[in-house]
DNA sequence: CCCATGTTTCGATGGCGGCCGAAGCATTCC
DNA sequence: GGAATGCTTCGGCCGCCATCGAAACATGGG
């Protein structure tokens, strides 16, 4: 009832390891099985259960029936933004403490660190390499809080089959710069593509098989075609 | 060590009732003392002492010693966005519980519900209205992630005093628009203006006695000279 | 220097909540 | 229909942590 009250409900379903694991798994945007969770957080299955009831009550956390599977999804993407926003609380620079934070904070897994999906886009070296190619080449314009995309971004975006005039418009934009969010990658630390535009982007590099899921995981594979495609249209360098 | 680990940490310290009532005393960005936050979450000095040890390591606030007092602070505006996000994930509406959460959710103080400050910015029904007359009179662009100053928008804050291209100058601004971000208000769950604009436009209301900060309250009263000037620069009616 | 005030440390207590075993329900396959 | 699989409910155990009293420490004032 009291403001705080349900405030600080929310946050202490995330304030629980076992629950956080679950959540981080679910932060690639898939549907997960209550078992799967189970298995990516090391509980029995009736403790996932548990906790899982306890998210889906507090709507961090839908579920939809299949067979006798139930799979789990994040709720809304409020809630993927929040966990980026906790992941980079957490792991924020701070000039006391900075020697502690320093080591082995990101991702242990190499490919995690090279590609991986952040809820609906792209995120890890690829992630950051893409938007930095496209700052370069001014094709966007990045700041702290917000971004947009240029007139020769706009037509980048219409070249490789993103209508992004179209994208942008029912949320009344008027003059074809636009929306997209910035968001920090905690194992690059630097920004990264997120928003609408981040979010087409990594659904066009999925459907031009740029990139693959790979299964248990939120690292993608970058196919040769990608390495090609990703070069030849936004002038990434992934290699040196 | 881990990521979960470390998220779970922060994300717990959030969890907690009495923390975040103190986080919450502290949203409005001023620095309180230890007893002042002991007596606003109900607890004893001690009691306190120990939460605002764990969240002064934890970088979720700092503190500065000044004689015997202790003023603690929220450690950054990434902290206290946060905060908001978790505000917005707790009252986001579901179409399944939209007839729990309709009824008292916003602040029950009237004060607060019409004005209140919100970190660094302008909130209540003063920032919503503000930043409602701004994109009316298409002086600022709002998506649901972004937004941008006009041309119009930065003649009209040269005008009362903010130098918007200064302002923006410093994150790699180049075209004149930019730089301000949506921030949900959870009174009135509309959109208001937070970012370098709303810290610029709160300290300025401040800096012309348009409000005033009262004692013990994020709300704000509003000068009859902030009522006539709100009016007369961004056309606001607060009183319709 | 002594007392008042603000804050922290220590130790003990109590309660909440995560966890699993056992059992029950639902769904699918044979 | 019966067995297997996936998931949930129930009950009891255990550990963690919020809380407070008591006391120590720090600062400033008289």
């Amino acid at each position: 009832m009291p403001n705080d009250a349900k405030f600080a409900e929310i946050a202490a379903l995330l304030g629980e390891t076992t629950r956080a694991t679950m959540l981080h798994a679910l932060m690639d945007g898939r549907a997960l099985t209550a078992s799967e969770l189970a298995r990516a957080a090391r509980v029995t299955p009736q403790t996932a259960s548990n906790h899982l009831a306890r998210m889906t009550a507090a709507n961090l956390v839908c579920v939809s029936q299949q067979g006798r599977h139930r799979y789990y999804r994040l709720a809304s993407p409020a809630v993927a933004r929040l966990i980026e926003n906790v992941m980079q609380v957490a792991f924020e620079r701070h000039p006391a403490s900075i020697s502690f934070n320093t080591i082995a904070t990101g991702p242990r897994d190499a490919a995690m660190r090279l590609a991986r999906t952040c809820y609906d886009h792209l995120a890890g070296r690829l992630g950051v390499a893409i938007t930095d190619a496209l700052v370069e080449h001014h094709h966007l314009e990045l700041t702290a809080d917000a971004g947009w995309v240029t007139d020769s971004g706009a037509q980048l975006l219409q070249q490789i089959g993103i209508d992004w005039p179209n994208l942008s418009a029912d949320r009344r934009n008027q003059s074809g710069r636009v929306l997209c969010r910035p968001c920090l990658d905690w194992s690059e630390r630097r920004a990264h593509l997120a928003g609408a535009l981040g979010s087409a982007l990594c659904e066009l590099a999925f459907q031009k098989d740029w990139i693959r899921r790979r299964t248990d995981t939120r690292a993608v594979m970058i196919t040769p075609k990608g390495r090609r495609d990703f070069r030849a249209w936004f002038k990434v360098r992934l290699d040196d």
